[in-house]
DNA sequence: CGTTACACCTGAGGGC
DNA sequence: TGCCCTCAGGTGTAAC
């Protein structure tokens, strides 16, 4: 689920939930790759730390804490983050289902699901990381290393422009919906809001990336970011499994005009948008307006 | 190197 | 109701 918007919304509002409390207690799941850093040191090097700042890289979340290391987040696909008074911590819940209704968020009870739960010594609400699916990601960084995900990640998609999409897309032959997705070239694109910022910027998503010209690109990275900030505006997309901190839907599903309208008429042509596989992502985009 | 196919995992929804 | 299929906001890796 979460892109860029939804990891930045959560990123504003956990923080003031988050920020300046001490972690009194770490409860995980069993070891499993969903942890890059074992449950069992990732609790002796979390307890008693507090995070006093919490950054975002593309996808990522970065939760820097006092004794200098940094807590790595990314969310998958099913990811959800969010705070809730947890009741009766060793009552595990039976219902598995991906999405966590908002009202379940207040009376949250631990699943098998949650895989990382931090208390405070305050004793107020807990910080949950709950992902269903598993391609979530925790890692604990210690002071000072870096980490080659990471490394490898391109400019921020919020900080990229026109000329940054160019350089990359000339000297390639894939789709140039492929590039976007890409997050060694601009980071924290994903599925939703490429088709998004494709259609905004009337370009096809087939399109191959060296006969996309600077002007174009200029377009489409414009057109993506105001799709993502207007996103972030709204709280994000909510569309299967995505929740606020807060326990909130994001609102930006009302607002996509291509991606998931598969059939529907286009908001600007009204022909009907069409869905295609690329690069083994399902793909939208109005046949009329996107050339 | 760039590109593509596939794997990782769980749950929902549709067709029969 | 159950079975079998496809689909899902991501990304790392192997193979061409």
């Amino acid at each position: 689920m979460p892109e860029l918007p939804e990891v930045e919304v959560t990123r504003r509002e956990l923080a003031p939930r988050l920020l300046g409390r001490r972690i009194s207690a770490v409860h995980t799941t069993a070891p499993s790759y969903f942890f890059l850093t074992p449950p069992a040191s990732l609790k002796r090097r979390l307890k008693g730390c507090v995070v006093v700042d919490l950054r975002r890289r593309g996808k990522y979340l970065l939760a820097c804490l006092d004794s200098g290391d940094v807590l790595l987040l990314h969310l998958g696909m099913t990811g959800q983050l969010f705070t809730a008074k947890a009741r009766s911590p060793r009552l595990l819940s039976a219902t598995a289902r991906s999405s966590l209704a908002p009202e379940q968020i207040a009376g949250f009870k631990p699943d098998r699901h949650t895989h990382l739960r931090l208390c405070f010594a305050d004793g107020d609400e807990d910080v949950i990381f709950r992902d269903v699916r598993k391609f979530g990601k925790v890692r604990l960084l210690p002071s000072g290393q870096s980490d080659p995900r990471l490394d490898k990640l391109g400019v921020d998609a919020l900080e990229a422009t026109g000329a940054d999409l160019f350089a990359a897309a000339s000297k390639r032959r894939a789709p140039i919906k492929t590039l976007l997705l890409d997050q060694g070239v601009i980071a924290g694109i994903g599925n939703i809001y490429a088709d998004e910022g494709l259609f905004l910027a009337r370009v096809r998503p087939s399109r191959r990336a060296d006969r996309v010209s600077a002007d174009e690109c200029d377009r489409i990275v414009q057109s993506c970011q105001a799709v993502m900030l207007r996103s972030i505006e709204t709280g994000g997309s909510s569309i299967a499994d995505y929740v606020r901190p807060t326990g909130g839907d994001g609102g930006y599903q009302d607002e996509r005009k291509v991606y998931a309208r598969e059939g529907l008429p286009c908001p600007i042509c009204g022909a009907r948008i069409v869905r295609r596989v690329l690069g083994q992502r399902s793909t939208h985009y109005c046949p009329r307006c996107q050339r």
